[in-house]
DNA sequence: GGTATCAATTGACAAACTTCAATTGAACTG
DNA sequence: CAGTTCAATTGAAGTTTGTCAATTGATACC
């Protein structure tokens, strides 16, 4: 997957001039950028993403097949999206009977949302 | 890649109970939906992200070859994810001399952004 | 019990992604 | 000009992703 993301000291500049003067590291750290990494992959395809866009406003209403004809995908296709979105946690589910009701878990998206802000 | 994202009217409830009653829709259009599920998809590695956070606040400040040793990965792995937000539109690049300077384009981030908060 | 419905899982496949080694291109240095 | 350095491109390997058809599991209804 993607490697250590370690801080390593700057290369050691050439023996001619120097190919840059100041250096800069990151704000955030290695597990910062992997959690906010995660998060934005799960949003980072346009059915998930209109998905956490319905579910954060109307969670716990939507059942599932409810959901299915919104989108041109077979309902394997949608549960497999739904499924992403939970195992990044940014949503959950509630079953009741035979109808899964699913919502965003609110501080899901905070630590993202705040980085990009 | 992924469907249409057409609004279709909600399925015929079955003979018996109805599904679910309420009718939802998403606030995001399909083009939004996409637009940002793009920029989304770009952030969605740690290396990217974190390229991002560096770039942000140090625009045409840092060259490439400063960047490289900040991440375990090759000279061209890292180009490639440079390639990869430049593609997104996220980023944009100067070249002076032998170097290249990033920079985050503004406007780039605005509407996940906004759409997160 | 038998049947119908909702939703998750499995299996398969093509497309896209991540990575590196090797090469190429561009620009500077001597 | 020849040699060096920075950075992009190419080619290849292995992994992950998005999708569907088919199946399974669970629950409700008759």
């Amino acid at each position: 997957m993607s490697p250590d993301l370690e801080l390593a000291p700057k290369q050691k500049r050439p023996a001619g001039e120097p190919c840059c003067e100041p250096v800069v590291y990151p704000d955030v750290d290695r597990a910062q950028a992997e959690r906010m990494g995660e998060i934005a992959k799960a949003l980072g395809d346009p059915i998930r993403l209109t998905l956490v866009d319905i579910l954060r406003k109307h969670a716990g209403e939507v059942c599932v097949c409810e959901l299915l004809p919104l989108f041109e995908v077979s309902q394997p296709t949608l549960s497999h999206h739904l499924k992403k979105l939970r195992d990044a946690g940014i949503i959950d589910s509630e079953r009741k009977g035979l109808w899964a009701y699913y919502y965003v878990r609110p501080k899901a998206l905070r630590e993202l949302s705040g980085w990009l802000a």
